[in-house]
DNA sequence: CAAAACAGACCAACCAGTCGGTCTCTAAAA
DNA sequence: TTTTAGAGACCGACTGGTTGGTCTGTTTTG
């Protein structure tokens, strides 16, 4: 049966998340499981693997996510509108591995490196081709150099992960719908003379636009 | 003499940001410095300390920019712009520390820990003013929450750690100009009926608009 | 000559990983 | 049905190597 294993990945997530992947043993996560040393060790093969695993399974989500947020919309805007929506939204579901990822993901040893190195680079291609073909289209600011501006949204995102809390002010869906606001703010062509106008692309009625 | 110091903290820094802090030894890091133990131990307590010193510098640095750029300017408008720029240029000066910073913060002794968070919650808190101020003088739109608006800056500007290169394809002057383009277009508010009009604010003739 | 700066052998603690062994459960053999 | 055989799950004492830090002694500096 799997369900120690299942408990390993959730209890050790928890304390990488307080503490670090470093100031955590092998001790305590066997102690916070329940298990042994033997048990730990006939899941995985290294605490390496344990800290590959937590990796995967996020950036793994994120490109899926990405990929049928890309294929199901035409329109460069509705596709960057679905692709951070569906980013900042995983903030909400993978919060601890995301922090344990960015936090230690130079500690993983190359064989794994260089497996998530190859998904996290397909995700940001993908954002670079939508600002691409969104100014192509004409839909966003030529002006704008692709490689920066597809950087800083995706710093403006990744950065949730130092912050956000499911108890704060904001539910992710209203981060996720400023965040879309912004960032089309920043990158729409003020003449945008596709079938759709700025303003009904902008906002999906966003919450803030009701508030007072 | 204070230079085995410096010579400990130069190479030490380039040890961490290559390996991070726990793939460093102190016996590597005495090696790489052409130094012993004893030379190390003298000039700091621990390796925590160390630790500590290379955060305390940058987070220094950055705070009292932005404390003079709120002082010299009174417009939001060009608070904001001098504050992101000179926060987009540290990248340039204190690259290693940044990135050894964000990558092992949460590795520091509570004491430290505290000393440090002081310092970055007030530059946080002065970036959050500046929004505020903005949006009560009305040059900046109202309807965005201050605090996602603010940390999405700060997020966009943070991850700058993770990309930037000096000999990357933009240099750290396009890079800020790009980013307050970004930043003004989203929060400037259409309507703007201030003393300066938008267009002029907005880009100072960043490099990208003379290209082609 | 006194104090600071540095050298380097040494140590105690810690920690990831191992290894021989047990327990349980299934399924084939008797 | 009972017995036997075997495989996978799990246990936990042990180890070998590493690491941060100390301590005693030596050199340099003012």
């Amino acid at each position: 049966m799997a369900e120690l294993r299942e408990t390993i990945l959730k209890t050790s997530l928890e304390l990488f998340e307080q503490k670090g992947f470093h100031g955590v043993t092998v001790n305590q996560i066997v102690a916070a499981s329940n298990t042994s040393k033997g048990g730990f060790y006939h899941h995985f093969q290294s605490k390496d693997e344990l800290l590959f695993v937590i990796h995967d399974t996020f950036i793994t989500y994120v490109l899926k996510e990405a990929k049928a947020a890309n294929e199901i919309h035409r329109s460069p805007i509705k596709k960057i509108q679905s692709i951070i929506k569906a980013f900042v939204k995983v903030f909400d579901l993978y919060k601890p591995h995301i922090s344990v990822f960015y936090q230690e993901s130079n500690y993983l040893k190359p064989e794994y490196e260089e497996q998530i190195k190859r998904k996290r680079d397909a995700f940001k291609q993908m954002v670079f081709h939508v600002i691409e073909e969104g100014q192509e289209t004409g839909d966003f600011r030529k002006e704008l150099p692709m490689e920066i501006t597809g950087m800083a949204i995706l710093g403006m995102v990744n950065w949730i992960y130092k912050w956000y809390s499911r108890d704060g002010k904001y539910s992710i869906d209203e981060i996720a719908d400023v965040y879309v606001d912004i960032i089309l703010h920043a990158v729409l062509a003020t003449n945008s003379v596709h079938e759709e106008s700025l303003q009904s692309q902008m906002l999906e009625r966003p919450f803030f636009t009701n508030e007072k």
